[in-house]
DNA sequence: GTCTATACAGGGATAGAC
DNA sequence: GTCTATCCCTGTATAGAC
């Protein structure tokens, strides 16, 4: 398996020189045996095998093992805020908090690999690390609550405690890449509609 | 700091003959530190030294670290299962899902380190050992599945499909594990009736 | 029942050749 | 830019003394 068996031509070239593409696929390679194995778990040698480079080769792209899972935490993070801030949401609590909950099944399903990580090796960074982690959650987090807020106080929802209640909707809403398998029993259209009622309801609206 | 300057009397002794309570002390150390780093970031040196026992000794208890963490795992579902089983549920489908979900809200509570092995340390399991853990955590789901259908058969609840809801009210439930803390913002007592209530319009009763 | 000592494999990370 | 080779540490697990 030579990921340049389709190279064109036959150029002279030194064993290897894939450059443009190895830090990208260092990173996916991690991303997958992380999530698969556990950070914890997965060797660096594991890695570089995976990319079909030697082990030394990987400390070119990164300084150290927990450098890059932090990288993949706060890239999977950032694009999770990016892609919020980029998401059609219409107009009034009712209307952001359907946006909200079908935009995050969907992401999610999309990146199960990055979520696993995001939320499962958080005790395997040093702590300056877990804190930037943590802020960027913490900043997801509140773009629900802020919707929770406005609804209860529109008095279309009915929210006792709106921290509360973003924790166990995100708890709820994340829960389903645990189980749904990509060609099973629901289409991703139908797991969005039965979350997003439940969700309704579980508001009160 | 040692676990027997309390000890009665001046009786002749070897060097440290703790077995009677050795055994649940590794178990206990075990869960902690799991619990905290990780099953694959603890080492059995970690878990003899928080013991007070040096690491050869843990072998006189366990024949080897796998079997430590999946007798863990065992343990706590099968208590999880147990106690469900003698929990007092009342009459009827909302009677008994409204003890579930303080039941589970409970339990779980009760058992922080427990509940955080029993689910991210799956993929550590080898095998066989997995099989025989997800037979535990599915024999609970079924708990609330049943509940749910004799819920939606009696017109009681409206839950389009019940699988689905029974992953997403576990994950909500679970989730308070995640930030509740004792002696926080929150009593245990509005916890569980905030997550009753979202339960309960969550599944339209 | 616990200790010390150790076997042996594998870990992260670095040096220097090409 | 990647390779080979290696350093040094830590891991699990075992053997044999006390």
């Amino acid at each position: 398996m030579n990921a340049c068996s389709d190279m064109p031509g036959n150029m002279a070239r030194k064993t290897g020189s894939h450059s443009e593409i190895t830090g990208p696929r260092i990173r996916a390679a991690a991303l997958h045996l992380f999530a698969r194995h556990g950070y914890a778990a997965v060797s660096m040698r594991q890695i570089a095998a995976e990319v079909g480079v030697q082990a030394g080769a990987l400390y070119l792209y990164t300084p150290d093992k927990q450098t890059l899972l932090f990288d993949l935490m706060r890239g999977h993070l950032e694009d999770l805020l990016q892609a919020w801030a980029a998401e059609p949401k219409g107009e009034g609590p009712l209307a952001r908090l359907e946006a909200f909950a079908r935009f995050h099944i969907r992401f999610h399903l999309d990146r199960p690999d990055a979520v696993f990580i995001a939320y499962m090796e958080l005790r395997n960074l040093e702590p300056e690390n877990f804190a930037s982690i943590e802020a960027l959650r913490k900043a997801y987090e509140d773009e629900l609550e802020t919707i929770l807020r406005d609804g209860a106080a529109s008095g279309l929802m009915r929210v006792p405690d709106t921290k509360l209640a973003t924790l166990a909707l995100i708890a709820m809403l994340t829960g389903v890449g645990t189980w749904y398998r990509e060609g099973g029993r629901l289409s991703r259209d139908r797991v969005e509609r039965i979350y997003w009622n439940m969700v309704r309801r579980a508001v009160g609206a």
